[in-house]
DNA sequence: TCAAGGTTGATGCAATTGCATCTATATGCT
DNA sequence: AGCATATAGATGCAATTGCATCAACCTTGA
């Protein structure tokens, strides 16, 4: 049973700044080449890593910070886009399985070319790459130690 | 010019999912009491730090992450629901200064007990205060970084 | 087997946000 | 002074989000 510190409120604070501010920076260059939000490439990219089998949404939305309702809304518009595919699932009639189709791979990968540029600009010569982990480190105990509440 | 590690791209996650899933729970928590967003309460304490002179939206916005429309939307509500009150400026008339009323005052203070609380469940026990400075200076820079280009 | 309860995903409606634009005032330039 | 341009803040409309709830399917237990 420690004590909240003002460093501890500091650290929260700049953790705020920061990610709100490169967030903002990202999808600003994101828009600006004409693509979708950061939100939306995070979701690219779990189906993208998980190939040809495909993802349920369910298990999407158990690793991403995203309400039920909005991935639901979120992946018809990626469907309706023509960038995901719907797939049934034989062992449950209520699941899905979501691929990338071959235009949604290549979305991702050129999202991924700004959203690379952007965390360059911002952290490469910002801080040095040890001491990036440690930090990394910290905050994923942090982070940890909150879910297993 | 130095190059784009995955340490720094795992700093970056690591970020994104420490602030995100905070926030939520903080949100989570002030809902739970009936209370307004984090997003209200940084307006609420921009307003509250400028005391009794108050504070103009545009220094408000220059400060927070937040749009123009989204901020003057958001003055609004706080106005209607009668913890901000408006007063005009003698040097601009284009302009307004902020205040907070009594019942802005208690609200703010209401909803640091709640954040607080929550701040600390997620932060106090899970770093050292030195740490979390270390940590927070770190972050202040590659935010000043970002800013300055 | 079948009813009760749990899980998965979708959706109607209200509130919020994003975008473009507008009004009003201020500033700078000739 | 008079006009052009810039700044502060508000707002109509479309898109997105939050909330509650729904329909469909699955699981468990009698």
């Amino acid at each position: 049973m420690t004590d909240l510190t003002d460093a501890h409120i500091d650290l929260w604070v700049a953790a705020m700044r920061f990610t709100g501010g490169l967030q903002q920076d990202i999808d600003a260059a994101l828009k600006a080449h004409g693509l979708p939000t950061l939100a939306v490439y995070d979701l690219l990219l779990e189906i993208w890593r998980a190939g040809e089998h495909g993802i349920r949404p369910v298990e999407m939305q158990q690793r991403l910070l995203i309400s039920q309702y909005n991935l639901s809304r979120h992946i018809a518009r990626l469907v309706d886009a023509g960038w995901v595919a719907r797939h049934t699932v034989d062992e449950d009639g209520r699941g899905q399985l979501l691929t990338l189709t071959p235009a949604g791979q290549d979305l991702r990968a050129r999202m991924w070319e700004i959203y690379r540029a952007s965390l360059h600009d911002a952290l490469a010569d910002g801080i040095a790459a040890d001491e990036a982990a440690v930090m990394a480190e910290h905050l994923r105990n942090i982070t940890d130690n909150l879910a297993r509440e």
